[in-house]
DNA sequence: GCGGTATGTAAAATATATTTGACATTCTGC
DNA sequence: GCAGAATGTCAAATATATTTTACATACCGC
């Protein structure tokens, strides 16, 4: 279950992964492996994540689809 | 900084830790320091919470506050 | 096709969330 | 006031997110 919202948010701001991971305080693999869904991150990382991008957790991390 | 809305929504839906911390699938103690904010849960967590709760992730975990 | 940039991914090490078990405190009904 | 339920918290153990280092691949302009 890859994490298309965050990386499409991403790509809207011209962020490449390793800029956003500058940003937020991570590495580019953390970034890399939240987009491809292969870990959940902490709270905290999420909503630095949104703040970066100009998102809210709803919008990046929730799940509309059942 | 406590997590206040996440107790109030767990009280509207009359459910103790025990019992909120058995439907998502954790420990007592975990729901307690998630509350009192000892640490950062998870994404998986936080989403299995508000689902619990009938909540949304900008409900219960995203500061409006500054 | 080549060189550089962006990304996926793997293994080992580290940091931290979570569990387990236990005890102390607070609150509430009686 | 007491008993029981709900909660706060601690220490040690375990699971897992994250880092570090490194290599492979895909893409794009030239």
């Amino acid at each position: 279950m890859k994490n298309k919202k965050m990386k499409i948010a991403r790509l809207e701001r011209d962020l490449n992964q390793e800029d956003l991971a500058k940003i937020v305080g991570v590495t580019r693999q953390t970034i890399s492996l939240i987009e491809s869904g292969a870990y959940n991150p902490s709270l905290k990382l999420c909503i630095a994540i949104c703040k970066a991008l100009g998102k809210t957790l709803d919008d990046l991390f929730w799940e509309v689809e059942k």
